[in-house]
DNA sequence: TAATAATACGATGTATACTGATGAATTATG
DNA sequence: CATAATTCATCAGTATACATCGTATTATTA
C-alpha cells in the first residue's frame, strides 16, 4: 500500500477493465441516473403543487392509512424514520398533515392527511399518472409491465437491504440462524 | 366552507383509484427503491473504503479523462455542478483529487486523480463488480442485459431530463452527433 | 476598445437519505 | 413491583442533488 515506482504492474490491467466498463453501462449509474430522470419529470408535471416524490407518496400511503404512526408509515413508503419525520415537518408547516400523539401509545406520533392535504392528493393523482406515463413511454408498451417486473423482483429479491433501518434494528438480533451475543 | 356533509362525492373515486394502484406498483417508487438498495449493497462491498456510489463515478471518470474540468464531469458522471464541487471537495480533502485553475480558461477548475486515488480507483473495482453482482442476483442471468437495455432506453429516450442543468443552460441543441437515435 | 453575452465557479438554501446518540415510554422479565 | 430490554422520536452529523444568486473570466459584437 505504498507508493510504487513508475512501473507497469498487473494493476493497470484494472484501469483498461474500467475503461471497457464505464459508467454508462454499470447498474448503480443507470439506477442513479433513471431515479433522476424520474424526480425531474415528476417535479416538471406537478410543479403547480410544489410536492416531491416522497412526499406524495407519504400524502397517498396517508390517505389509505389515516393514523398511521410513523415506522410503519416509514416501512409502507420506503424511507427511514428520521427522514419521515422531517418530510411530515414539511408537509405540516404547509398545512398538509397534522401530527399528534397516539393515545394507546405516547412513544408514537400519528399522523393524518388536513383537508387540504386530501384535497392535494386528489388534485395531484393526475399529474402524477402524466409523470409515470411520459417515464415509461420511451419503452415498448410491450415492454413495460415486464421492466417494472424485474424491478420489482430486483427490490423483492434484495429485500434485506430494501430498509436499512430494517437491518440496522436487528442487528442484535439476526434473526434465524444461530445468532451469537 | 370546507367542511363536507358526510356524503361520497365523485373526488372519491381518485381515492378508490389511489388505493387501486398502491406505491409498490408506481415506477418512481420502485426505481427509487431500487436506488436506495443499490447505495446499500455499494456501500457495504465498499465500506472498508469509505467511498460512495457517486464519489466513485467521478473517481472513475477522472481516471479515464485526467485534467477534466468540473462542468464536463458533472455531464459525464451524470451530476450538476454545485455537487461536482462539493464531492470533489470531500475527494480533495481526503487527498485522492488534486484540484487546480485551468490555464487556458481560468474560470475552470480542473482535477486530477493524486496517486491515492489512483490506488482506490484500483483496489475498488473488485467491490464495485461484487456489488454489481449482488444487485443483479435476484434476476435470471438472461434477464439481466435486457434489464439494463431496458434502463438505458429509458435513460436514452428521457435524456431532456437527464441533465438538469444542461437543459436549462444551453437551450440549445447539446450533443447531437450520432448520439441519441 | 467598450459594452454585452456566455460561461464557470462559489455560496446559500432546500430536500432527500442515512447513521449514531440520547432520552422517553412501553414491554418483558425476574 | 423493580429492573432490563425494546421501541419510538428527536437531534446532530454526513452525503447526495438541485436551484438561484453573485462574481470572475472569456468570448462576441458594436
Amino acid at each position: 500500500m505504498k507508493k510504487q515506482p513508475p512501473t507497469k504492474p498487473a494493476k493497470s490491467e484494472a484501469k483498461v477493465e474500467m475503461a471497457r466498463v464505464p459508467l454508462a453501462s454499470r447498474p448503480g449509474y443507470l439506477i442513479r441516473r433513471l431515479h433522476q430522470i424520474h424526480s425531474a419529470i415528476f417535479l416538471e408535471e406537478c410543479q403547480q403543487f410544489g410536492i416531491t416524490p416522497v412526499q406524495y407518496g407519504l400524502i397517498t400511503t396517508l390517505l389509505n392509512n389515516p393514523g398511521i404512526d410513523q415506522v410503519t408509515l416509514g416501512g409502507e413508503v420506503g424511507i427511514d424514520r428520521t427522514n419521515v419525520a422531517d418530510v411530515l415537518n414539511r408537509l405540516s408547516e404547509r398545512g398538509l398533515v397534522r401530527r399528534e400523539r397516539s393515545k394507546t401509545d405516547r412513544r408514537s406520533m400519528i399522523a393524518y392527511l388536513t383537508k387540504d392535504g386530501e384535497e392535494v392528493a386528489d388534485q395531484m393523482y393526475g399529474s402524477m399518472l402524466r409523470a409515470q406515463e411520459r417515464f415509461l413511454a420511451p419503452l415498448r408498451p410491450e415492454f413495460r409491465s415486464a421492466f417494472l417486473a424485474m424491478v420489482g423482483e430486483l427490490i423483492e429479491g434484495n429485500s434485506k437491504y430494501s430498509l436499512p433501518d430494517a437491518g440496522a434494528t436487528s442487528t442484535r438480533r439476526r434473526s434465524g440462524a444461530g445468532s451469537d451475543e
